[in-house]
DNA sequence: CGGAAAAACTTCAAGCCTAAAGTTTTAAGC
DNA sequence: GCTTAAAACTTTAGGCTTGAAGTTTTTCCG
């Protein structure tokens, strides 16, 4: 339907609104309280999560990014010394990332102020919108992860 | 309370995939279909709705984008014949940009499909949810304009 | 074994984006 | 009128991003 597919577009618009405000809100205060980038915090919170460290294409797979674009911020959190590429055993094309000691104690102050960050952004959302709002994008983001087909 | 901010941070990573994935789909769709780009469609959209035309102080503002970054989409804009740039009568600063018949033309086939794709992603989801969603969104939104004061 | 195909990366060109600095024109204050 | 400040832009440097092309290694398989 007409009205329906107007609807739609107009909540698209403002979901694109809100989430715009909020990561331009991190990206200013990354940049202010750590020197540092969105790109830079997301590589970091992956390796986090990826203690024996991660391929060069697993970190672009998890990130869903072109393999081109991790190269440079790779590059860039080796120079901040918040990184380190490892040889892999038996590969010689491949390249492990990892965090260093320093990166990790520095990504643990970055989350800790961005899960405030956005705590205040999100103030005033009672748990049950919360938990709607969780499924209803759940489900917009399944489909399109399924090419649309489903 | 400690729970609450984590499921905040929960909610809010799942927006922002939803939200990239949708954005990625767009822009993917633009560049194929159009050989165009997000940005280029966001200032033509905004041109759409001023048809006596913005200085580009005014679409930046409106788009929410800086000064030096509007110069270079409005560039692209202009060879590609979508958009002109006139002398403001009385401010030799200024400049003001418009659509051409031909822009106007070439977006709102673009607006067409666009509206499409919006509401295939977002198909499934009921009119009730969806303004569920834009509210809680909207409140969001409005916190961080006002700079997270209210 | 040897050659073709695939995998893991890096490099490149082009565009987007911002903050900061620079230019030209207009407005304000004296 | 003159000087200074402000406004409207553009330019620049640096970083992010992609798709495409290029390099080196590995794998496949005949």
């Amino acid at each position: 339907m007409s009205t329906t597919s107007k609807d739609r577009l107009r909540l698209w618009l403002k979901v694109l609104k809100a989430t715009k405000a909020v990561e331009s809100e991190v990206r200013e205060n990354l940049r202010r309280d750590f020197a540092t980038t969105l790109p830079r915090f997301d590589v970091m919170a992956a390796l986090m999560q990826h203690d024996k460290g991660l391929k060069m294409s697993e970190l672009s797979g998890v990130l869903k990014v072109s393999n081109g674009n991790v190269t440079g911020i790779v590059e860039r959190l080796v120079e901040d010394g918040h990184v380190l590429r490892e040889k892999v055993e038996g590969d010689r094309r491949a390249n492990l990332v990892r965090l260093t000691p320093a990166g990790k104690a520095e990504f643990a102050r970055q989350a800790d102020a961005h899960e405030g960050w956005i705590n205040a952004a999100f103030d005033g959302l009672t748990a049950d919108e919360a938990q709607r709002i969780t499924e209803s994008l759940d489900a917009v983001a399944r489909r399109l992860e399924n090419g649309g087909k489903a």
